[in-house]
RNA sequence: GGCCCCAUCGUUUAGCGGCCUAGGACGCUGCCCUUUCACGGCAGUAGCACGGGUUCGAAUCCCGUUGGGGUCACCA
């Protein structure tokens, strides 16, 4: 079994594209087949260097491997068809001489003055004409100049073949007609040497997208050409895979943000989140389960049970599917899998610290459960790499500080100095916190740690509090605590409890005193500060 | 317009004649867990496009209708 994924290198990488790609590769790994990986670049004006790179860049990130083509060479190169003239060259001369192609000299504009004249409508497109020109008639066009194009002359009857997810699919005769395969320059075009190409390579399974389906049986009518003159001797079977759909009812365009591969890899998709979603378009592992391993779907994987229906790409399902796998991975793989992420938001230098590499193990665990993106991880561990100095605050953040924040930060702040620097860990610093701040002050938890959430990591949100003081370091924790209270003591609560240095009230108006239920507990707070 | 493909919860998918008063997942809602957000757990929400057949029996087979999509290039 022989299958193959040949692109055109057009632009960035669309998912649609390598969900074809993935899907050839594991029909071809599950039943022990080969892929053969082809470029199909003949058209100069399209095709880009950079996009062919992108190609390679894209599948390697993936892990989708090849067995013969391009880079890792094989019987049949070159493999890039902008290479392979010569051989289709001597292939349209055998099938001129069988009579398979013909010279048109129709132009476009020819054919439409044709089929109006004949009131034939114009969509019907070419009509034949040209089949039956004489020799003399050919000459004729040539005296005048012209230069013909090369059609393939198609047989008048169905034609009919199984697709391997639609089942039996029938053309009527005359649905399809004699089409051009070689433009007067003599270059081949696209519905001459990818049949060719399959046909050379011993292709046996076409699986492509939808949008090729009818094109099918000119494909099938050039291959019985090939069959004929002998090179080769059978057609492949084929199967055409579902289009991914975008918003709306429409194919995901290649303008769409979503249809980039590199854009989700640069959000922090990992390949195993995206290629798992990538599978779950048009086929599914089991009716219970849809988070699996490449491993797992190369072991289940058939064509036949790809679903015909299109399937629409949802960037949430997508997300969470990444989240799982994200979770599956070892501590210290999600670790070093965030790092280009912290270095290209310039969280950590390049390259990063031993320093900054110890403080991310420490804190991956803390956030890998939290995570769908790996871009997620500069705003979530950003306050890990900072100095309380140089720490910003999200103004949302600093709009859910109670009143009383004063207190609180100072009774965190006289909790916390008691702790020994050698016993400043998550455990305890938990249970001071909790006896000075819950129990002390009578507070729920969520008023009390709130304000101290904010103090270290500048956010509403962060890895859980108690672990970061432990990775931030007494002394930086300190710092922080202080700084907010300062902060905070400035912009007017005037509880002024922390530093003292208060006055500035007024500016936000409540009254120092709104601190209900903080007020009568304050002096407790104090007592255990001193 | 011709030809072709497609049709199960909002989305995706299971289902290939009786296991279906239709299962999973994402989303959404509620509750629980809880140092925030997540994660996790529990519960809920919501679907076989329509009409004819075939059959003892149809989401599953056939025909039609409707709706959607694709394709009709000297692009790939």
């Amino acid at each position: 079994m022989r299958v193959r994924f040949c692109p055109s290198p057009t632009g960035t990488p669309h998912v649609g594209l390598i969900r074809t790609a993935l899907f050839n590769w594991a029909y071809a790994r599950h039943n022990g087949g080969k892929l053969v990986f082809r470029i199909e670049d003949t058209d100069a004006a399209r095709d880009s260097e950079e996009s062919y790179e992108q190609l390679l860049d894209g599948l390697r990130w993936l892990r989708i491997d090849w067995d013969e083509g391009i880079d890792v060479g094989g019987p049949n190169g070159p493999y890039r068809q902008s290479q392979r003239s010569g051989i289709y060259l001597d292939l349209i001369e055998k099938l001129k001489a069988s009579g398979h192609l013909y010279e048109s000299y129709s132009t476009a504009e020819e054919i439409d003055a044709r089929n109006a004249a004949a009131g034939r409508a114009k969509q019907l497109g070419y009509d034949n004409f040209d089949r039956g020109l004489t020799e003399a008639e050919r000459q004729a066009f040539r005296d005048e100049g012209r230069m013909p194009a090369l059609r393939l002359r198609v047989p008048d009857t169905d034609l009919s073949f199984d697709d391997l997810v639609r089942g039996e699919i029938t053309f009527p005769a005359g649905s399809f007609v004699d089409f051009v395969v070689v433009r007067p320059n003599g270059a081949p075009l696209y519905t001459f040497v990818n049949p060719v190409d399959d046909a050379l390579m011993g292709i046996t399974h076409v699986l492509r997208g939808e949008d090729l389906l009818s094109s099918t049986p000119r494909q099938i009518a050039l291959y019985s050409a090939l069959v004929e003159i002998g090179v080769t001797t059978f057609i492949p079977r084929f199967g055409h895979l579902p289009y991914v759909m975008g918003d709306g009812n429409k194919k995901l365009s290649k303008r769409d943000p979503e249809a980039n591969l590199f854009h989700h890899r640069d959000r922090g998709f990992i390949p195993e989140g995206l290629v798992n979603y990538l599978a779950l378009l048009g086929w599914s592992l089991t009716h219970d389960r849809d988070v699996f391993s490449i491993d797992e779907m190369v072991a289940a994987f058939d064509v036949v049970d790809v679903n015909p229906n299109p399937a629409r790409f949802d960037l949430k399902k997508a997300e969470s599917i990444n989240g799982d796998h994200i979770r599956l991975l070892a501590v210290e793989d999600f670790a070093a899998r965030t790092l280009p992420y912290l270095e290209s938001a310039g969280i950590l230098t390049l390259p990063a610290t031993d320093a900054q590499l110890a403080t991310l193990a420490e804190a991956a665990p803390l956030v890998q459960e939290r995570m769908a993106l790996l871009g997620e991880a500069p705003a979530m561990l950003g306050f890990l790499f900072e100095t309380a100095a140089s720490l910003d605050y999200q103004p949302d953040a600093l709009a859910t500080l109670p009143e009383n924040s004063g207190v609180i930060l100072a009774a965190a702040v006289g909790a916390l100095e008691l702790i020994e620097l050698s016993e400043f860990t998550h455990e305890r610093i938990k249970d001071d916190l909790a006896a000075a701040l819950i129990e002390g002050l009578g507070l729920k938890p969520r008023i009390a740690y709130g304000p101290l959430r904010v103090a270290l990591s500048g956010r509403k949100i962060s890895p859980p509090l108690f672990e970061s003081m432990q990775i931030l370091g007494k002394e930086e924790t300190l710092a922080r605590l202080v700084r907010l209270s300062a902060m905070h003591a400035g912009a007017g609560a005037g509880a002024g409890a922390a530093g003292g240095s208060g006055a500035g009230a007024g500016a936000t108006g409540g009254s120092g005193t709104g601190a209900a239920g903080g007020s009568p507990s304050a002096p407790d707070a104090a007592a255990h500060a001193s």
